[in-house]
DNA sequence: CAGTATCCTTTACGATACTG
DNA sequence: CAGTATCGTAAAGGATACTG
């Protein structure tokens, strides 16, 4: 149903797995946006809830989601400064239709977990 | 809905973000899974399928997708040796889940190529 | 044909220190 | 508080050559 075959750059550039998908299935996206579903957060909130993530790598996360317009950045100068990050309708778009996927990798963790330890065996 | 706080060992290994879906979400994974939607292929047909993927990287991914369950391999000794690999029922049941993702994506495509451009502009 | 083996580059991520 | 700056590590990926 998808052509996957992708010699040419053009082929490369119209792909939505290599353009879209690549971009919010890093180690931390779905985490993040994940932790948005509730409402927004500021950043500290964020790093709390997503737990072990560093500063750096927060910011470098939610800069890539900004930019593809997942999320938004709201700035509110203090002092102190307060800045809250919220999903925009794109990224409760996107959180509807990954949702289903995260459901069934957790209904499904206990089999691949077997499946693993079945093929690492002797 | 979802926990996604982490913080702890035991967290993590319950995450069935960072323990399932890390390992479907690379670059190749769901290129490769969903170039044997339509049936069986064999190591060399898949390449041709995926199109730019070295032999060496290929062998990699093929190699976790069945560790994880989601594939089968079949070596029918030759000579000269043919070996296929099939989907699953795992992985089947995966690919269900999985493309309504991607069509997402790819309607989106355009938006969010926008999104980027707007935010790289000036 | 279906891989291994090597070597190299890139990207992601991690740790820590510092700042308006 | 919300970052930036620097440094280092590790995993993924790419290029090329070789083999049962």
């Amino acid at each position: 149903m998808f052509k996957v075959t992708a010699v040419t750059k053009e082929e490369v550039d119209n792909c939505p797995i290599r353009q879209v998908l690549s971009q919010v299935f890093g180690k931390w996206q779905m985490l993040i946006v994940l932790a948005l579903e509730d409402g927004p957060l500021r950043f500290g909130e964020l790093k709390r809830t997503v737990g072990d993530i560093t500063q750096r790598v927060l910011t470098e996360n939610l800069r890539k989601l900004e930019r593809d317009g997942y999320l938004s950045r709201t700035v509110d100068p203090g002092p102190p400064v307060a800045v809250s990050y919220a999903l925009t309708k794109l990224g409760e778009d996107w959180i509807d239709h990954l949702k289903p996927v995260v459901i069934w990798a957790a209904k499904n963790h206990p089999e691949i977990a077997e499946n693993r330890a079945a093929y690492d065996a002797p």
